[in-house]
RNA sequence: GGGUUUAUAGCUCAGUUGGUUAGAGCGCUACAUUGACAUUGUAGAGGUCAGAGGUUCGAAUCCUCUUAAACCCACCA
């Protein structure tokens, strides 16, 4: 007889059960169709991991990724679809090439400029893989079952192509153009980072008023004001109605006297400061967009550095910062400072890479224009034909609205409107060196874009790469072999199913993913977007290094074994929303599979012969067709949880039913009835596929255990819902369940009065219509609530020295021979009575409303009824059982 | 300034379209333990569902307002 070992220890199995995965080759789908596991008309199930950046490490919201999507991968696959599950890592140019310079700036003390773009990005790459191999070997020890035969990086040959292909196809559309605009700018990191990419942080600085000819203006940034040579105003705003746009006057300035124009312009706020401001359109985008309208001009004052240029003239070279105070100074001395505001807080742009302080700059830079029209070269979106003209934010507007793609919670529906529905052009071009270089090549004043560089000599490349999020965008279908149209992935998997990433990444990638995938190819990047919450610490912080508060999933893998982790993760939490996590929830699930271990072990040691394709077994006894009618049950809400993203709830079923149903009852009257050799494989094969997709590690253990080391769980096919009759089972569980609330009753007597646990107690029940039904399962009843004598009649009368109480309809009298202590008695039955009469009072309230009963569904109104008659039976017993004291 | 979310037992959270005497896990209390499992078992205590109104025969659930916390967006000169 085989036999499992008294606890399950996770390191010991885990590392051999995944090289035995890897071995089987079926994490490809391909090798599943030859297996003859899947069949080769499946249908396709596809998910694209999100790549993790290969900027360190996995940390543990790449966790609750990679176990939502495995759950998900491993389900399909078990259930027979034809499934795939493409695993990638990003090159993150801005985050990666970011940390290997400061690396480089710790240890070196040197810049990427010291060592020039070829050995920088050779050091850059070395890092890359180096993460890139960690992170691998992380994610296959979280247990995923990523098909590695297909693993891509954003930055190899074929993702290279697929850009070029991509930034071709645009600007030959016209889709893509390259012009003067204004970008953020780090002078730190010496490129422009996109919108996204800037956070805000709040900052309490000095607001200084300044006399400005005849008007007080407002500033933080003095040293910006060199230029400034127009004064806007709201056009409506009263004060100012005398002065009419395009009026100029003189005035004393920083350096001198200078002529200012007056615009009016509606970006001004009247109600902020005095109403009245200057502009600088090189370094604010505000400022930048009211010259747009008007025509402006607009001079650099600041230059790639932070320092100040000539215009500033004695200031010029110095540093904004540096300046700031002293040309205060200045104006202060020529008497033009109004007054100075300390307390004024705004916000500042950093980098959220880096931390550099963004200045605002106007440059070349290349964009995306959204709000170009183009005519659908071809269209597979439902509502969009092809020829039809379009614009970028109109199909992304288009396919979440019309339910092309559903996103899951939807309330982030709104968070994908407010973004796009508000999209700017999107700046692609950066001054980095790590990343897809921009396609396009100059001579002169020539300009070329394709694939490969021009013939002829003299063309130069365009030294910029572009936004990481450029080829992110289309990840839905580069790993599948695009720009080849014809590859065998493209054409089965695309569009994909699901797209399952943390919220935080909507506005970044998803609504990238579905532009680049809407117009290169004409279909939706994916059907469902599932977005999971941030892991917070047990106290609801963020994770981070300053905080010590990190909890590493390898670590506690190691601690708790991989199936815990990846439970912990999932249950209790809800898309969309934040959850928390601490080492004692992931100890409980720890628990958790140490009894799902025993109950196999327990189940091992009373099965002959474990054979894992049975007949489904017929049952014998009570127990028996309630464990097979909740098993059913518990199919059957399992599988529809997990087809509808509610990995939390199916997790939960299974273990209610597992741990309070299957070991706390089934397995304890196995032991009494015996002789279930055949229900308990059966039970156990079908759990242990239920828990797969959750647990694979343990349950694959188990698995080969019982069913011999060549046998691989993965493989198999999960559980069929059985057809039921749900009359029957509804009134085999009310039946059982009458039988556990005898028990608990009996052993509630027992605890109360302190009966020793060992001992054997006689137990006398009043059963009505039930005493037949009670008879057959007496032997059951008394092992489990240790009754020597159980005499079960229609009708008895109390015996000296019982207990009485009443439960389900039955008065259940326990002899605890000569403990009875009438006072105790009958301050428990006052105590019960007083629960009850309330409650009845209330049914009765409810049904003496006439509005209630004519109102309310019939169904309603007789259950209510029937609630009333069995608070009624238990109080009258009650009393007569008080009465008999 | 606009928007979103959260508020249910000491803690972490369930509670599907309004109809349960409001549930689970952890923790807590008492008792038990060499027979699958102390990474356990049995029994139990613990909640005016943030607050105030409203809709309804009926509200944890729908509406309005208030309070508290978290987050996102914005052209805070």
């Amino acid at each position: 007889m085989k036999e499992l070992e008294k606890a399950y220890e996770p390191k010991e199995y885990e590392g051999n059960i995944y090289k035995k995965w890897e071995d089987s080759g079926l994490f490809n789908p391909d090798v599943c169709i030859e297996k003859g596991i899947t069949k080769s008309d499946a249908d396709p199930f596809c998910i694209i991991l999100p790549p993790p950046n290969v900027t360190g490490t996995l940390h543990i919201g790449h966790a609750v990724m990679l176990a939502i999507e495995d759950v998900m991968v491993r389900y399909h696959r078990m259930k027979g679809d034809r499934t795939l599950w493409v695993p990638g890592t990003d090159h993150a140019a801005i985050a990666t090439q970011e940390k290997v310079e400061r690396i480089l700036w710790n240890e070196e003390k040197k810049t990427r400029h010291d060592l020039g773009r070829d050995v920088f990005l050779k050091k850059v790459e070395q890092f890359a893989q180096d993460s890139h191999d960690r992170i691998i070997n992380q994610a296959k020890r979280m247990g995923t079952s990523l098909d590695w035969s297909r693993e891509y990086y954003s930055l190899d040959d074929t993702r290279n192509l697929a850009v070029k292909t991509a930034f071709k196809k645009m600007y030959d559309e016209g889709l893509i153009y390259r012009g003067d605009r204004i970008v953020n700018w780090d002078p730190k990191m010496q490129s422009n980072v996109s919108d996204i990419e800037v956070v805000r942080k709040e900052e309490k600085a000095p607001f200084y008023y300044f006399q400005y000819g005849p008007f007080t203006i407002g500033t933080s940034r003095p040293e910006t004001k060199f230029g400034d040579k127009y004064v806007v105003m709201h056009p409506e705003d009263a004060r100012y109605a005398q002065y009419k746009h395009g009026d100029t006057f003189e005035c004393e300035w920083i350096n001198g006297k200078i002529k200012a124009t007056i615009i009016k312009d509606d970006a001004v706020d009247p109600e902020f400061g005095s109403g009245v401001m200057t502009i600088t359109p090189w370094h604010d985008a505000t400022d930048f967009f009211i010259a747009e309208r008007h025509g402006l001009e607009k001079k650099q004052v600041i230059d790639f550095q932070g320092n100040l240029l000539p215009i500033a003239e004695e200031f010029a070279g110095m540093n904004i910062l540096d300046a700031r105070p002293k040309i205060v100074e200045k104006l202060k001395a020529k008497g033009l400072l109004v007054r100075v505001d300390e307390e004024y807080v705004h916000s500042t742009a950093t980098n959220s890479r880096g931390g550099g302080l963004i200045e605002p700059q106007i440059m070349k830079q290349w964009w995306v224009d959204v709000k170009k029209e183009f005519v659908m070269e071809h269209s597979e979106i439902e509502g969009i034909k092809k020829g039809e003209t379009m614009t970028l934010q109109k199909i992304l507007q288009h396919v979440v609205r019309a339910k092309q793609i559903e996103i899951l919670p939807e309330r982030f529906e709104k968070n994908y409107f407010n973004w796009v529905d508000n999209l700017l052009d999107w700046c692609l071009s950066r001054q980095l060196w790590y990343g897809h270089r921009v396609p396009a090549w100059y001579r002169g004043e020539e300009l070329y874009v394709g694939i490969e560089a021009p013939e002829g000599e003299g063309w130069e490349q365009d030294p910029d790469t572009l936004d990481t999020w450029f080829s992110a965008g289309m990840f839905s279908f580069s790993p599948l072999g695009w720009p080849d149209e014809n590859a065998t992935d493209l054409q089965t998997y695309h569009p994909t199913n699901v797209l399952e990433t943390g919220y935080d990444i909507l506005t970044f990638w998803v609504v990238r993913m579905i532009l680049m995938t809407t117009f290169l190819r004409g279909q939706v990047p994916f059907k469902t977007v599932y977005l999971h919450g941030l892991v917070r610490d047990e106290q609801g912080r963020k994770m981070s290094k300053s905080l010590d508060n990190i909890i590493d999933p390898l670590e506690v893998s190691d601690k708790f074994g991989t199936d815990a982790v990846r439970l912990s993760l999932m249950v209790g939490s809800t898309p969309g929303n934040d959850t928390k996590l601490s080492e004692e929830k992931i100890g409980s699930f720890r628990n958790f599979a140490n009894k799902l271990w025993n109950i196999s072990r327990f189940t091992l040691l009373n099965i002959e012969d474990p054979q894992k394709d049975r007949e489904y077994p017929s049952a014998k006894t009570l127990a028996d067709q309630w464990i097979l009618a909740r098993l059913s049950q518990v199919v059957k809400s399992v599988t529809e949880d997990i087809e509808s993203y509610k990995f939390s709830p199916a997790a939960e079923t299974l273990r209610d039913f597992t741990w309070n149903e299957l070991a706390d009852w089934y397995l304890e009257i196995a032991k009494i009835e015996g002789n279930k050799s055949h229900i308990l494989n059966f039970i156990l094969n079908t759990i242990l596929k239920l828990w797969h997709p959750y647990m694979p590690f343990v349950t694959e253990t188990i698995w080969q255990k019982v069913y011999g080391e060549e046998e691989i769980l993965m493989g198999e096919k999960w559980p069929v819902m059985q057809e039921t009759n749900t009359a029957m089972d509804t009134m085999v569980i009310m039946d059982f369940m009458l039988l556990q609330n005898l028990v608990t009753a009996v052993r509630s007597v027992r605890s109360e009065y302190g009966v020793e646990p060992g001992k054997f107690v006689s137990v006398y029940v009043s059963a009505a219509e039930k005493k037949a039904f009670l008879e057959k399962n007496s032997e059951t009843i008394q092992k489990l609530a240790r009754i020597e004598d159980l005499v079960i009649e229609e009708q008895l009368n109390k015996p000296e020295n019982a207990v009485s109480c009443v439960e389900s309809g039955l008065e259940i009298f326990v002899d605890v021979s000569g403990a009875l202590d009438v006072e105790k008695e009958k301050e428990r039955i006052h105590k019960e009575i007083a629960q009850v009469e309330p409650y009845i009072t209330g049914l009765q309230k409810k049904l003496e409303n006439q509005d209630f009963v004519s109102n309310a569904p019939e169904a309603v109104v007789t259950q209510e009824k029937e609630k009333l008659a069995v608070a009624q039976d238990k109080l009258q017993k009650l009393h007569e059982q008080l009465a008999k004291l």
